[in-house]
DNA sequence: TCAATGTGTCATAAT
DNA sequence: GGATTATGACACATT
C-alpha cells in the first residue's frame, strides 16, 4: 500500500510538473478532490506533499469566494487577484517570510517535518531547536539567548501569523501570502494538515517528497491557488523577475491613486530605521535601491543581494541577541532616538523592535537565517560569503550598519562606509575595550554552561507551585507512585483517614493492630496515603524527598524523565528498625508481593514499620503513631486521657510525637534550605544575564558615541578646512575654531573664546551635580 | 574503602 | 510555661 502510495504519488506529481513546464495548468488536487476518492485518500493519506493545493482548494472554498480552480473564468480571476496582490505587495518589501518556519521544521531534531502544522509553536518552544535557530556559531550565546528568543518568537507568533515552510514560492512570487490576509483560514489549513501529515511525519520518504512539495510549490501561486508553469527555474532569477514585474506593473497598469497606500506601508520600511531625524528626502534614496532596478536588473540584483544579506544580519541579530531586542529601550526612547546620527545602534534596535512587535516586518527580516540557502527557492545561496562566520552579537550588530549603507545615502553615511567594505578595517576594533569584551564572552559562557534559570523557574513553577510548605500532591511524583502502588496493598485502599489527618492502619502480625506511619499529614507531605503506599512499597520515599529530586531535576531537564525512577532512589533505612525487624529485612521478592498473601504483606508491612512503631507496638499503645504525631494537642491530650497509660507509654508517646514532629520540621527545613540555594542561584544567574546584557549596551552606546564623534570631527574639518579669510587664507586651526549656535547656526570665533565656553559648560553639569 | 548524599534524631533557640 | 517550629549537628545507611 505504501509503495503504491509512493508510486503514484511521485508519478502523479512529476507527470504535474512535466505538464506545468509545458504549459499546461494542472491542479492534481482538483481531481483528486472530486474525482478519484480513492486515489485521494491513498495519497494524500500521510503525504505532506500536497496539503499545500489542498488547502488552496480549502481555501478557494472557506474564504467565501468559491471558484473553481478548473472554472474557465479562472484565468482572469486569478491574474486579476494575483496582480492586485502583486501590486499591493509590493510595498511591503516583502522578502520570503516563511522559510525560517520552514527551516525550523527541517531542523527540528523530533523530526516533526510538518511546517504548517500547528504545532510548530512546540518547535519553537523548544529548547533545542532554538539553539539551533542561533546556529553553531553563537554556541556562546546559546544559553542566554534561548530563553529570550523563545520569548520573542512568541512574541513574533503572537502578532504574525503562524506561517509555514511550504509558503516558500509566494513570498518569492509576490512576496505576500494569501495567509497574510486570512489568518483564520490559515488555522483551518493547520488543522486539516495536522491530520493529513500525522503519518507523514513518520514517512521515512519524506525528504524526497518534501523536495517534490517544494518543487509544486513553485507551481503554484501561492496568493491565489493557481498553478501555473514554473517559467523560471532559479530562485535568484525568479525573484528578480517578481520583482521587475511588480515594477512594471506598478509602472504600466496602477495609478499612484491606486497605490495610496503605498507610501503608508513604505514607512514600515522606514521604520526599521532610524528614520525620525532624517531629511524627507532620504525615503527617495530609501526606496531607490529598489525602484530603480527596474532599469538595471543587474544593479537591483545586486542590491537585492546586499540587502539580504543585511537582513540576514539582522535575524542573527534577532537569534542571538534576544535579550536586548526584550531590553531594548522602546521606539520612542531617548536613546533610540538621539543617536540617529549614528545609525548602528539605532538601527539595530529599532529593527529588533519591530520584529519583536510588527509581524510582517519582524518576519520578513527574520527570515534572513543563514539556513535559508538551504532551500532551493530563496536568492540567498549567493549570499553565504556574506554571512560572519563568527556571528557573535557585536559582529552582528555591524551588520545593521550595513543596512544605514544601504538606506542611507553615502553622504550621510560615513560609518557606514567604515563598516561596509571588507578592506576597511573593523571600527569596533579599536573602539571597544577589549576587557569589556573578554568579560563579556566569559561571562556568555558561564551562563552557558549553567542552566538557564528562567526554564528552571519555569519548572519549579511547573513542579511545585507552592513555595510553602505544602505541595499539591497531584503535581507529585507520588501521585505516579500512588497509582502504581494502588493494587499492591489491600491495606492501603483501606487506610482510614482520622479527621484532618489520614492514618495508615495497615494489617499487622496481628490483623486488628495498627501500624503507624511516621510520617504524617502535617508539613509538606501533606497526602499521607500515597506515603502509606510508598512504604508499603519499601520506598521510605516520602513528598519531600519527590520534591527535592524535583528541584534537582530541573539542573538537568534530562532527569525530567526519569521521574518514576525516583521511587527506587529512597533509601532503605532499616536502621529505623526494632533489632528483630533487621535481621531479615530483606525486601520480598516481588512474586510474593504478586501471590499476594495478606500475611506475606503483613510481615512486609511490619518489617518496613519505624522503631517508633516498633515501640509503640511493643508498648501496647492504643492508637497510631500518626495520630499520635498529628492530632492537636487538644485531641492528643483528649485522647490520653481515655485510656489508662502508663508512665512508660506516656512518655514514649510524647517521645514518639516529638520525633514525629522534629522529622516533618527537619524535612520541611531542608526544602526550605533547598528552595534557598536555588533561589539564590537563579538570582545569580538573572543578574549575571543583566550585567552582561548591560554591559553590551554600554559597548554599543560607546561605539555608537564615538563613531559620532568621528563624524562631528571630520565634519568639522571638513567644514574649518574650507573656511578663508578676506585674503583667501585657510583660518589656522589652533586660533579658531567654530562653535555650534542654539539655532543652528555655526560661527567662527576665536580659540580662547571657545575653550572658555567649554570650560563653563564643564562646570555646569558639576554645580548641578553639587 | 572512601566520599557524597539522604535521612532520622537530638539539642537548642525561636515562635 | 508548654507546645510547636526551625535549624545546626551528628550518626547511620545507601550509593
Amino acid at each position: 500500500m505504501l509503495s503504491l502510495k509512493k508510486y503514484l504519488t511521485e508519478g502523479l506529481l512529476q507527470f504535474t510538473i512535466l505538464l506545468s513546464l509545458i504549459g499546461v495548468r494542472v491542479d492534481v488536487d482538483t481531481y483528486l478532490t472530486s474525482q478519484l476518492p480513492p486515489l485521494r485518500e491513498i495519497i494524500l493519506g500521510p503525504s505532506s506533499a500536497y496539503t499545500q493545493t489542498q488547502f488552496h482548494n480549502l481555501r478557494n472554498t472557506l474564504d467565501g469566494y468559491g471558484v473553481h480552480p478548473k472554472s474557465i473564468d479562472l484565468d482572469n480571476y486569478f491574474t486579476a487577484r494575483r496582480l492586485l496582490s502583486q501590486v499591493r505587495a509590493l510595498d511591503r518589501f516583502q522578502v520570503p517570510t516563511t522559510e525560517v518556519n520552514a527551516w525550523l521544521v527541517h531542523r527540528d531534531p523530533e523530526g516533526s517535518v510538518s511546517g504548517s502544522q500547528p504545532s510548530s509553536g512546540l518547535t519553537l518552544e523548544s529548547s533545542s531547536g532554538l539553539q539551533d535557530v542561533t546556529g553553531p556559531d553563537n554556541g556562546v550565546r546559546e544559553s542566554e539567548t534561548e530563553q529570550g528568543f523563545s520569548e520573542d518568537l512568541e512574541d513574533l507568533g503572537a502578532v504574525a501569523p503562524p506561517v509555514s515552510g511550504d509558503l516558500t514560492k509566494e513570498d518569492i512570487d509576490l512576496g505576500a501570502g494569501r495567509e497574510t490576509f486570512d489568518y483564520s483560514h490559515r488555522q483551518k489549513e493547520q488543522d486539516v494538515d495536522k491530520e493529513l501529515q500525522d503519518g507523514a511525519e513518520q514517512d521515512d520518504t519524506w525528504s524526497g517528497e518534501g523536495a517534490e512539495a517544494l518543487a509544486r510549490n513553485l507551481l503554484v501561486d501561492g496568493e491565489t491557488g493557481e498553478s501555473f508553469p514554473a517559467q523560471v527555474p532559479g530562485g535568484e532569477d525568479q525573484t528578480a523577475l517578481s520583482l521587475e514585474e511588480c515594477l512594471r506593473l506598478l509602472e504600466a497598469t496602477c495609478p499612484f491613486g491606486e497605490n495610496a497606500e503605498f507610501p503608508a506601508d513604505i514607512s514600515s520600511i522606514t521604520e526599521a530605521v532610524p528614520s525620525e531625524s532624517e531629511p524627507p528626502g532620504l525615503q527617495n534614496n530609501l526606496l531607490s535601491p529598489l525602484l530603480t532596478g527596474t532599469d538595471s536588473p543587474f544593479d537591483l540584483e545586486q542590491q537585492w543581494q546586499d540587502l539580504m544579506s543585511i537582513m540576514e544580519m539582522q535575524a542573527m541579530e534577532v537569534n542571538t541577541s534576544t535579550n536586548e531586542i526584550l531590553y531594548s529601550a522602546p521606539p520612542g526612547d531617548p536613546l533610540s532616538t538621539n543617536y540617529s546620527l549614528a545609525p548602528n545602534t539605532p538601527i539595530n534596535q529599532n529593527v529588533s523592535l519591530h520584529q519583536a512587535s510588527l509581524g510582517g516586518c519582524s518576519q520578513d527580516f527574520s527570515l534572513f537565517s543563514p539556513e535559508v540557502e538551504s532551500l532551493p527557492v530563496a536568492s540567498s545561496s549567493t549570499l553565504l560569503p556574506l554571512v560572519p562566520s563568527n556571528s557573535t552579537s557585536l559582529n552582528s550588530t555591524f551588520g545593521s550598519t550595513n543596512l544605514a549603507g544601504l538606506f542611507f545615502p553615502p553622504q550621510l553615511n560615513g560609518t557606514a562606509n567604515d563598516t561596509a567594505g571588507p578592506e576597511l578595517p573593523d571600527p569596533l576594533g579599536g573602539l571597544l575595550d577589549e576587557a569589556m569584551l573578554d568579560e563579556i564572552s566569559l561571562m556568555d559562557l558561564a551562563i552557558e554552561e549553567g542552566f538557564n534559570p528562567v526554564q528552571a523557574s519555569q519548572l519549579e513553577e511547573e513542579f511545585d507551585s507552592d513555595s510553602g510548605l505544602s505541595l499539591d500532591s497531584s503535581h507529585s511524583p507520588s501521585s505516579l507512585s500512588s497509582s502504581e502502588g494502588s493494587s499492591s496493598s489491600s491495606s492501603s485502599s483501606s487506610s482510614s483517614s482520622s479527621s484532618s489527618s489520614s492514618s495508615s492502619s495497615s494489617s499487622s502480625s496481628s490483623s486488628a493492630s495498627s501500624s503507624f506511619s511516621e510520617e504524617g499529614a502535617v508539613g509538606y507531605s501533606s497526602d499521607s496515603e500515597t506515603l502509606d503506599l510508598e512504604e508499603a512499597e519499601g520506598a521510605v520515599g516520602y513528598q519531600p524527598e519527590y520534591s527535592k529530586f524535583c528541584r534537582m531535576s530541573y539542573q538537568d531537564p534530562s532527569q525530567l524523565s526519569c521521574l518514576p525512577y525516583l521511587e527506587h532512589v529512597g533509601h532503605n533505612h532499616t536502621y529505623n528498625m526494632a533489632p528483630s525487624a533487621l535481621d531479615s529485612a530483606d525486601l520480598p521478592p516481588p512474586s510474593a508481593l504478586k501471590k499476594g498473601s495478606k500475611e506475606k504483606q503483613a510481615d512486609f508491612l511490619d518489617k518496613q514499620m519505624s522503631r517508633d512503631e516498633h515501640r509503640a507496638r511493643a508498648m501496647k499503645i492504643p492508637f497510631t503513631n500518626d495520630k499520635i504525631i498529628n492530632l492537636p494537642v487538644e485531641e492528643f491530650n483528649e485522647l490520653l486521657s481515655k485510656y489508662q497509660l502508663s508512665e512508660a507509654q506516656l512518655s514514649l508517646i510524647r517521645d514518639i510525637r516529638r520525633r514525629g514532629k522534629n522529622k516533618m520540621a527537619a524535612q520541611n527545613c531542608r526544602k526550605r534550605k533547598l528552595d534557598t540555594i536555588l533561589n539564590l542561584e537563579r538570582d545569580v544567574e538573572d543578574l549575571q544575564r543583566d550585567k552582561a546584557r548591560l554591559l553590551r549596551e554600554k559597548v554599543e552606546f560607546l561605539r555608537s558615541l564615538r563613531q559620532m564623534k568621528q563624524k562631528v570631527q571630520s565634519l568639522y574639518q571638513e567644514v574649518f578646512g574650507r573656511l578663508r579669510d578676506e585674503n583667501g587664507r585657510p583660518y589656522s586651526p589652533s586660533q579658531y575654531a567654530l562653535q555650534y549656535a542654539g539655532d543652528g547656526s555655526v560661527l567662527l570665533i576665536p580659540r580662547t573664546l571657545a575653550d572658555q565656553q567649554a570650560r563653563r559648560q564643564e562646570r555646569k553639569p558639576k554645580d548641578r551635580r553639587k
